[in-house]
DNA sequence: CATATCGTAACGATTGTAGTTACATAATCA
DNA sequence: TGATTATGTAACTACAATCGTTACGATATG
C-alpha cells in the first residue's frame, strides 16, 4: 500500500468538528461521514488530541471538538500531526561508499528534499480550516 | 511499505550518468554504485529510456548515457519519469455523499493538495542534474 | 556463432494501511 | 450504586506496493 488518507481523513474530520460547532461529536458520527469505522477515526484523533487540535471527552455524552478556532488550525498543523516524517525514500537507500557518486549523493539529495517539502509545507500553512468552512458552507446551508 | 525509493535513486542513478560521460555505462556498473540489483536499475532506466532521460543500447558493449545535457535535465523532469501520479490518499477516500460535508470535501481536498504539489514541483525544477553534478565534483576528482 | 547486455516476467519476503473485533477504562445519569 | 455510553488501544486479517532475485528471451558486437 503506497501513500495513506490519513491526512485527508483528517482534514474532513476537523472539517466536520469545525461545521458541527457547539457540542460535543462522537467518533460514530464522524466515521459515518467518512464512510469507515469509528476506530478508524478514533486512532487519528488519537494523534490529534496529542498535537493539542482537538479535545476528547470520554464516557456517555463524550466524543470530540476542535481545541481552538477554526482560523487558527492550518492545514499544516494537520499534515504535521498525524503524518510520519517524510523520507522520500532516503532510509531505504543506502548507496555504496566506495563510489564517489554514492559517497555524496545522499548529501544532496537530503538538501534538495528538504526545499521541496519546505515549499510544499508553506502551501499547506496558507490555508486554515476556517478556509476550508467557508468552501463548505454555500452548499450546505442545512444541517447534516 | 510506505513510499518508495524510485526517485532518490534515479537521481542517483543519473548523476552517475553525468560523472561518468563518454562511454556507455552498463546496469551492472550502476547498481555497483547505487547497492542494489542490475534489475532494479534496468527498471528504473526503462521509465528513464522512455521519458526521453537516457539512451539506452542493448547487446555485447551497450549500456546508458544521457539523452541531453545535465543542464537541461532539472529534477522535476526525473520526478515525472519514476514518481505514480502522487494522489495524497485521495483514490482511498470516499466519503459519505449523503453528509454535506462529505459531500463537498473532496474538491476542496483536491484544490489544496495540488497547489501544495505543485509547490513542490516548482522546486524541484530549480535544481539541474548539471547542480548535482557540480557538487560532485569537488570531492570527487578521481574516477570511481 | 559466442558473448555481452538489455527487457521483462514471475515470485517471495517485507512492510504499511485500513477495517474489524474485543475489551478495559472512564464519565454520565437515573 | 449500577446501567449506559463512549473513548483508548491491542490484536488480527486482508490487501497492496516495493524491492530483491532468478530466469530467460531478444538483440547487438565482433
Amino acid at each position: 500500500m503506497t501513500g495513506n488518507s490519513r491526512f485527508a481523513v483528517s482534514v474532513h474530520v476537523l472539517a466536520y468538528l469545525a461545521y458541527k460547532t457547539g457540542g460535543q461529536v462522537t467518533s460514530a458520527e464522524i466515521a459515518s461521514s467518512v464512510s469507515t469505522n469509528p476506530v478508524v477515526i478514533r486512532r487519528l484523533l488519537s494523534a490529534l488530541v496529542k498535537a493539542r487540535l482537538v479535545i476528547g471527552h470520554k464516557g456517555a455524552g463524550g466524543g470530540f471538538g476542535l481545541a481552538s478556532s477554526p482560523s487558527n488550525i492550518t492545514l499544516l498543523d494537520i499534515y504535521r500531526a498525524v503524518e510520519p516524517q517524510p523520507d522520500h525514500g532516503l532510509d531505504r537507500f543506502s548507496p555504496n561508499h566506495k563510489c564517489p557518486v554514492g559517497a555524496r549523493i545522499e548529501t544532496i539529495l537530503r538538501t534538495a528534499f528538504f526545499k521541496a517539502q519546505t515549499s510544499m509545507e508553506a502551501e499547506l500553512a496558507r490555508v486554515s480550516l476556517e478556509d476550508v468552512h467557508q468552501q463548505l458552507k454555500p452548499v450546505c446551508p442545512g444541517k447534516h
